[in-house]
Formats: structure tokens, sequence, C-alpha cells
DNA sequence: GGATTCACCGTGAAGGTTCACGGAACGATT
DNA sequence: AATCGTTCCGTGAACCTTCACGGTGAATCC
């Protein structure tokens, strides 16, 4: 039952008082280079670390820290998201702390809960969630709520997928395919066309040749590109649902001789950095991370100064953008 | 310049003590239902949240924090590993805070070494690491070292990699090849044969038909491995020097018509999660992230009980395990 | 020699919470 | 009526560090 040793254990040991120890350990001046010495050898004799816990408390106005509930960390698109969480983080000059929801983002929030000023992450504000959240404020990504302290950053993919339409289209193509997710399918036995879907056929009218449905992974998504180009063979770009599905798809028009983007465009959705390890480098519709990494701390930031409690719900839109890579 | 609202200032409001305060915020009973009430009620129209400091002050045998440096979250490998440290954190109790690194792990040490009780992550430790640790302790992943209060866990490669060879011989295999990475070329303009490549050598023996070498991504790894099937088409099994190169050589395969596993077997290194988004699932030599992650945390928590500061240097090693799914 | 400066060091307080204990009010018991 | 037990609530102390300020001794100056 080793108590800690504290700052008076070094100061009795170095024949000092506390400040000098202070002093000693900060490198503050008004200390002779003789005592310094002293106090830092009988510190590192008892193995002195000072608390972080009594440390912040005196000037907790300095440090905050930031709560990041990811869904999980085996999916390159949430640690993107949780990569530039961090650099922003980095420079704004707040600690991050994470925690994997793994569905469960109530034990989640619940755990960051006394170690964090505010929460943010992709979930939904359901009352659980906010009962354990207790005060703290939630910052939801992707998903907007109108509970009173729970605020939101969403991002604008419709207007990623006009522009990506609109550039592509001045490039001459004409003849647009796309492959969908089938994960309602999965879940729920029956196909319901995903939003991307939707703004990708309004955006391209009567130049769409074909949709395809396909599973959310690399090789999911090679086959349904395969699929997708065998009943459509004069489709000139394909929109995937995911990078994921796009790395399939640029693999396979390898493996069957189809030219990227020379026969055929391919763009996918995300920009996951993975996108530069493939050949022809991936062009993506990306949600721009940094933004969003940007605009969340900047919620974030006037939640730390304001008096949230009767602040409203705020609300930002990240715009999306497209990394013109090399495969369209 | 709103001041924090703090325990006094709710007692106040509600006009009871600070307990009765502590009381109704903990369900603690000996409380009437009408006061905690009255003081939830309070609490809630302040936006009173007890200080994290504050709190873990009392109390901070039971809030333990670990930090995590990261080299790279853009990088699948890290952030597998990453998740297993998450996970196996939250079983025991733990805090992990992050922070990345991008080469410059002094200065990720340096932020984290205020808000954590032991520093993890892929850096040697060198003097200005170890100084910019403070007392704090620092534990090495992937390398040794003999400092005081520098631990490691390592990682034992080799044997999977025999293991690995062993396998694939009882499965017929008698000719092998491989690709190594050629990232030393990139760096230092001249190749240099890594471990792994040594390793196999000496487990394949006389039964080698050639190496190859690539460039670190998947297409890389799919290049590379295409030349080496042309210049040695009766190769069995390939291994690859991770599994990024890995998901290339797959993809390629599927390209040019060779059949996996049926004629050549594919084999990467790392374990990512990713190699179950492809078609064959990739078989791969892991590491046991999650042995790596409880080894990690047994250092840990002897080193938040014990007097680390007089302790001598921890070392484990953590086997590797073979993923046997479908491409060898 | 008394006043002033300088270098160095110590003391009180603050920061916000929780724990241990003590105390008041009130009904029940002897 | 005195004692006891229960229920509820408040006070002092502890947790550990840092900041602001005050103090000491020695050297310097007029």
């Amino acid at each position: 039952m080793s108590k800690r040793v504290t700052i008076l254990d070094v100061a009795a040991a170095a024949g000092v008082s506390r400040q000098t120890v202070t002093r000693a350990m900060n490198d503050m001046g008004d200390i002779s280079e003789a005592t310094r010495l002293k106090v830092l050898e009988a510190a590192g004799r008892l193995g002195y670390r000072p608390s972080r816990f009594a440390r912040n408390l005196v000037n907790r106005q300095k440090t905050h820290a930031m709560g990041l509930v990811v869904a999980s960390f085996r999916n390159p698109y949430y640690t993107d998201i949780a990569a530039d969480m961090l650099s922003v983080a980095g420079e704004r000059g707040w600690q991050l702390m994470m925690a994997a929801s793994e569905g469960e983002p109530a034990e989640a929030v619940q755990l960051l809960s006394s170690e964090v000023d505010v929460v943010v992450g992709h979930f939904e504000a359901t009352p659980a969630l906010v009962k354990a959240a207790g005060a703290l404020p939630l910052v939801c990504l992707e998903s907007a709520s109108d509970m009173p302290g729970v605020h939101s950053v969403q991002i604008d993919i419709e207007s990623g997928i006009v522009d990506a339409v609109q550039a592509l289209r001045e490039r001459g193509v004409r003849r647009f395919g796309m492959v969908d997710s089938g994960y309602s399918v999965q879940v729920r036995g029956v196909y319901e066309p995903t939003p991307k879907r939707e703004w990708f056929e309004a955006a391209v009218g009567a130049e769409l040749t074909g949709v395809i449905v396909g599973e959310e992974t690399i090789s999911g998504g090679g086959r349904a590109f395969a699929d997708l180009m065998r009943m459509h063979p004069d489709t000139e770009a394909v929109l995937m649902f995911n990078d994921l599905m796009a790395l399939g798809a640029v693999q396979n028009a390898h493996a069957t001789a189809i030219e990227v983007p020379g026969d055929v465009r391919i763009i996918g959705v995300d920009g996951l950095a993975l996108g530069e390890a493939v050949d022809p480098k991936l062009t993506s519709i990306s949600l721009d991370r940094h933004e969003l990494a940007s605009k969340t701390f900047d919620i974030v930031e006037i939640l730390a100064k304001a008096d949230f409690a009767q602040l409203d719900p705020i609300h930002r839109t990240v715009p999306s953008m497209i990394l013109w890579r090399e495969s369209a």
C-alpha cells in the first residue's frame, strides 16, 4: 500500500519548501543552481511525478479535453476522421480522448463523461445518450437533432455528387452508371435506394445507364462493377457507393483489361487515404475532413467558453470536395 | 468572463450544503427524495458539471490513464493496434489518450505527459524522448531499449514465418517466393534485405524460387507479384511483405487468371482487418494484437502499482499467429 | 551606520470535489 | 421523562499542486 510520493516528500527530502521544488521542476528562476540540482536529485531518487489532477486543478483554464466516440477503429472511414480530429486538436491545444462505441454509444459516452469537457461522435442523440452525458454537451457528426444541449456538424455529400457529375460532363461523359450499397438488403431483407443513389440519379437525369447493388467490401465492389460493365458496356463513368467498393472496381477493371480512366472513369465516395495506394489512384468525393474537424472545434470552443446550459443548439454543415486523383 | 459553476453555487441555489449536492448527484442515499429533486433541478438549471480534476484528485487511485502514441492514423496497421489497445483498456478500466507522432514522438510524448500515467507507443527510446517524458514511464512497442524507466513489448514475427512455411509444406508446397519491401531503396538509395526476408529464406532453404522487391502500396505489391510470377511461374506460395502489398497480389492474381489459392497461395503479414474485404480473404501472419495489448497493459499495471523509479525494465514478447483465411 | 537593492526562498490561499464524522430533529421505546 | 435509533443534513479536513506575496540575509551604496 505504497502511498504516492508528493511534492512535500520531495521538499522534505531536499530540505526545502514546496515552492522551491516547483521552481526546480519547472525551470522557473529565483533559485540557485545548487538547490535546483539538489531538488532534482531528490525528486529523481524518490520517483516524484506531479499529479496531473492537482496540477490541472490549479490552472484548468489552460487544458481542455474533448472526447471522441468512434464507431469502429477497424473502419478506415472513421480512423481517417479521427486522424484529422487529432491534428486539429493539436493545433488548437486540445487533448483528445477516444472511445470506440461498437454500436453502444451510451456506454462510451458514460466512460468519457468524467474525463472530458465535451463529447463528439457518430451517434444519434437518443434520450438515453443525453442522460448518459449528464450535463456534458454533445456534438453529433453526420446526424442532426433538436434536443437541447445537442449540437451537430453535418456533411453535404449531395453537392459533391452534383459537382462531380458536372465536372465529368465537362470531360465529355454522357453515360453514367452507379454501384449502390446493398446494406439494406442485408439488414432488412429488402433493398432501399440510398440517398446517394437518389442524388446521383437526380444529377445525371436521362444519362443513366444502370445501377447495380453490391456488398460493401472491396471484392463486393469489384463484382458489382463487373456486372455493371457487362450489362451496360457503354458506361463511361461509374460512381461507386464508397471508396472500399471503388478500390475493388479499379482492381477489377485492371483485371478485365478495362482502361481507367481511359475506357471508364471510376469515382468513389469518402476520400480515404487508402485510395492513394492503388494504381490509378482513386478519385473520390470526399467530405472535407479537415473542415469537418475545424468546424467541430469551432463549436467545441464556443461550448467551452459559453454557459452552454442555456445555449441554442449549434448546427454546421461542411461541404464535400472532390479529390481529383487519377481514376476519373 | 463567466466563472465556472461550482458545487457551492448549486448548493447555494438549492439552499443546501455541498455534501448534499454530492449525495444527490451520485445517488448516494441519506437524502430525502424532495431535496434530491430540488438539488438536481438547481444543478440542471445552472448547468453544473463536476470538475473532473477535482473529482479525480480525491480518488485518484480509481482512475488511470494511458497515453498511446501512434505513428499515423492513416495507416491501418497502427489503427488496428489502437483498436485492440482501446478494447483492452476498456476491459481493464483504463482511459486511453491518443496522439499522433507523425515522425516526432517527443512532441507527442510531451503533449501527453501531463495527462496520463504512462506512455506507450511505436518509438525508439532516445535520450530526447526520455527527457520529454520526465519521470513518466515509457513502454516501447516493437523496439527494445536498456534505458532505465523504458520498458518494451516485442513481437516475434520470425516464429510466425517459420510456422507458416511449415504449414505450407504440410499442404504440399515445395517452391516458395517472396515479395520484399523496397523501402530502404527509397530512403537510402540502396536495397537492404529486411529481417522478414532473412527469416523467410532461412525457413525455406533451397526451396526458394525468387524474391522481388516492391513498393509498399497495394498496387506496388500487385506489380511485384506479377513480376515474380512471370519470372518464376512455378512458384506455389508467395509471402508478401505486408498485407497492403498482399491485397494487390490477390487482386492481380485475379486479373491474370491465376487461381488463389489453387495455383498459388498468397500470404501476407500484419493481419489487417482489411484483409477480410477481399475475395479470397487474405491469409496473414499476424501479430496477436489482443495479446500485444494485453501484455502491454500487464506492464502498465505493474508500473501503476509499483514504485517504478527503481524498477528494472520489463520486457515482454508476443508470439505471432497465423490468420488462416482463404488465400493460403 | 542606516538605507536600498538583489538573489533566493518560504507561507497562506485557492482550486473543486469527496470522505469521515458529528449534529439536529423527530418519533419510538423503556 | 429520559433514552435510543433513524433519517437527514452540515462542517472540517484531505487530496496535491501552483500563484501571489512576503520575508530573510548579504552585499552595495550614500
